[in-house]
DNA sequence: AGCCAGGACAAGT
DNA sequence: ACTTGTCATGGC
C-alpha cells in the first residue's frame, strides 16, 4: 500500500477519456494495470491510496499520478479566461495521466474512428491475448516485441478493423528501433510528431495524443472532432498563447467539458453529438416525412 | 435500422 | 494545398 497526499478526483482523472484500462468499483475505487502492475486505487479524505503498490513503487506512481505537477497554478492561470474556469471547475481534481508510451501509441491509433467503449474493448482483447499474464487475474498491456513477432492475421481477434495493420507496423517500428519512444519524449516537438508519423496509421492527432499521454509532453494540443467543435465555438481565433504551455490539460478539461457537462453556451452547437441524453434525437430528427403507404414497422 | 465514432490514407481536384 | 470516399466493426 503506497499512500499520498494528493488533491485527485479519481472519476475525472480516469473517465475523461484518456486512458481505457481503468475500471470504476462499487466503493468509487478504481482497478486497473498500468506499468504492468495491478492496482487498486481510492481516496480516503486527502489522501490517495494505491492498494498493491510496493513503497519501492513509490516514485513510479507519483510520476504515473503527475503528482509532482503544480496544477494549482496551471489552474489559476486557466481561470483567467471565462470558458476554461467553467470546464476547469467542472473536473476540479481531473490530472493527467503519464502513461507509458507504448500504451498510449497503441490505445490511440485504435481510438481512429472508433468511439470509447469500443476501444476499451478492444484493448481489453489485445491484453489478454497478447499480454503477460499477471497474479492476480489481469493482465499486461503487451509488449512492442512481442506483437511485432506475431502475423497481422493473429490479430483478428481483436476486430479492431483496418486498424490491425497500424498496429502491427507500430510494433515492427518500435521493436526494431525504427522509432525509439523514449527519443520522443526528449526530442523537439516537431521532430518528435515527424517521427511519430513514420508509423502507418498515425497522424497528427494520433501522434499528438502519444506525445501527451504517453510522453509527458504537456504543451500538445490533440485536436479531434470534440475539440475542433469546442474551438469552433469558442475560440475560433485558436488557442490563446499563454495557454500553450499547458495546452494539454487545457485540451483535456475542455473535451471533458464540452462532452459532459451541458451549458447554456455550448448546448445548441454540441448537444446533437453527444452520445447520452435525450438531447440526441432532439437535434437530430430528421423532418418526419411520413410517405403515403408506406408502413413504417 | 441506421448513424457515427478522441482519424488516416489515397486519390482525386 | 484542400476535398472526398473509404476503411472494419459495433455502440447507441
Amino acid at each position: 500500500m503506497v499512500c499520498f497526499e494528493a488533491d485527485i478526483d479519481l472519476d475525472a482523472t480516469f473517465g475523461c477519456g484518456q486512458c481505457f484500462r481503468w475500471l470504476r468499483l462499487a466503493h468509487g475505487g478504481w482497478s486497473g494495470v498500468a506499468h504492468g502492475r495491478e492496482l487498486t486505487v481510492r481516496r480516503d479524505g486527502p489522501l490517495l491510496l494505491l492498494e498493491g503498490a510496493g513503497e519501492d513503487e513509490r516514485g513510479l506512481w507519483q510520476e504515473y499520478f503527475d503528482l509532482g505537477r503544480d496544477y494549482g497554478a496551471v489552474r489559476a492561470l486557466l481561470a483567467g479566461d471565462t470558458v476554461f474556469a467553467k470546464a476547469a471547475a467542472f473536473a476540479p481534481g481531473m490530472r493527467l495521466l503519464r502513461q507509458e508510451s507504448w500504451e498510449a501509441l497503441c490505445s490511440f491509433i485504435l481510438s481512429q474512428n472508433n468511439n470509447i467503449p469500443r476501444i476499451r474493448g478492444i484493448i481489453e482483447r489485445l491484453c489478454e491475448n497478447f499480454g503477460e499474464r499477471l497474479a492476480g487475474g489481469g493482465y499486461a498491456f503487451p509488449t512492442a516485441h512481442r506483437l511485432a513477432c506475431i502475423s497481422e492475421k493473429e490479430l483478428a481477434p481483436l476486430r479492431c478493423g483496418f486498424r490491425a495493420g497500424y498496429i502491427a507496423d507500430a510494433a515492427r517500428k518500435v521493436d526494431s528501433g525504427e522509432v525509439d519512444l523514449s527519443l520522443a519524449a526528449r526530442m523537439p516537438l516537431d521532430e518528435a510528431r515527424a517521427l511519430l508519423q513514420k508509423i502507418h496509421g498515425v497522424g497528427p492527432k494520433v501522434a499528438e495524443c502519444t506525445l501527451l499521454f504517453g510522453c509527458g509532453r504537456v504543451e500538445c494540443f490533440p485536436v479531434d472532432v470534440w475539440i475542433r467543435r469546442a474551438m469552433a465555438c469558442y475560440f475560433p481565433q485558436g488557442l490563446p498563447g499563454r495557454f500553450e504551455p499547458v495546452g494539454g490539460i487545457a485540451q483535456q478539461l475542455l473535451f471533458h467539458y464540452v462532452r459532459c457537462c451541458p451549458d447554456a453556451a455550448h448546448e445548441e452547437a454540441l448537444a446533437p453529438f453527444r452520445r447520452t441524453g435525450k438531447a440526441r434525437s432532439a437535434g437530430l430528427q430528421k423532418p418526419t416525412a411520413a410517405k403515403a403507404g408506406s408502413a413504417p414497422a
